[in-house]
DNA sequence: GTCTATAGCGGGATAGAC
DNA sequence: GTCTATCCCGCTATAGAC
């Protein structure tokens, strides 16, 4: 079980770097001292890894926001501890997130990954709907339209701007951060 | 030079449906009729035929906006048109913008790709900024913050959201778009 | 400008010994 | 659980005839 972290460790940093097409078994063979052969044995095909970083990656977030719900109650402390989650990822100055790497291959991946990322991806926008909404509920926040709509488009913007980030530079980040956060409006 | 339009047509396609990494010259030998010796011909290599892809999208928005700016002197009305254009891609059901598939591969194309999308995401970043700044002196915008923060949010989420609808439907493009105008607040 | 043929490499994957 | 050895495939790219 040790190995098989290991490898979804190396296997993450790979995936957010270079894209799942773009990482091969030899790749990972390098990072981890071990053949090709016995990666096969951990994970029988690449599909199936890639299965793997994807769970990995909902359960991370499943817990990380569970934890981030716990920790605070007012909904613009979620908001601003969701958005330094993120920029976790922007300040490694060569990763993406996991999701955008993989809609980004959404035609060229199997069902099975599809329905991974689906899910990721329905579950972080379902839990940025419930803290718009209790932050509109509250009076804390002023939300133009929709909690479900602007769930959405932090989704996309983050995504986004991670993108943009690495390849222009970390303040493409923190400038579409700054501008989302002024248009929810949270009072002070 | 019928041939090359041709050819980068079809490439395009697959360009934006499938990644760069994740399309052969076989796929284009299939789709156009001839072989892949004579796809070298027309472009040597495949980083060649990256490079004119990002060059052509460069011509391409450079016109469109142009066109756009020619258009319509209100810059309310520049920002509707280019969100149109946008959701264009969208309306496909299976393309993305190449700003996204290429960013997405940051790491694993050439520096002369690298340095193409940069020019093109600079461009379309600099045209949005300018939109929004009219539309602020003019009094027709809300903006808060800088237009180039308004831009780079605008540029992010378009490019998110273009991702995310492929793979979840097109209403999480219009729902992105909806919150962006809500939240740039237009004047009646 | 297009073809046939082929080189050369690296990819994912398996068999079977240790 | 890891190894060596190997398979087969598809990829980018080239040579040279038509």
């Amino acid at each position: 079980m040790e190995r098989k972290a290991q490898i979804l460790d190396a296997a993450a940093e790979l995936l957010q770097s270079r894209s799942f097409s773009s990482f091969s078994y030899q790749d990972l063979s390098d990072r981890l001292g071990i053949t090709k052969a016995s990666l096969h044995h951990h994970f029988r095909t690449k599909e199936a890894l890639g299965r793997a970083l994807i769970d990995r990656s909902y359960a991370y977030y499943g817990a990380a926001l569970k934890e981030i719900s716990r920790k605070h109650s007012d909904p613009r402390k979620q908001l601003d501890s969701y958005l330094e989650l993120m920029s976790e990822i922007a300040q490694s100055g060569t990763k993406i997130c996991v999701t955008g790497v993989l809609q980004t291959e959404h035609n060229v991946i199997s069902k099975g990954m599809r329905a991974g990322i689906s899910r990721q991806h329905r579950f972080i926008h379902r839990w940025l709907s419930s803290v718009l909404e209790a932050g509109r509920r509250q009076g804390l926040m002023d939300i133009p339209g929709t909690p479900q709509d602007g769930a959405a488009l932090i989704c996309a913007a983050i995504q986004g701007a991670l993108q943009n980030a690495r390849a222009e530079g970390p303040r493409k980040f923190t400038a579409v951060v700054r501008q989302l956060r002024a248009g929810l409006r949270p009072r002070e």
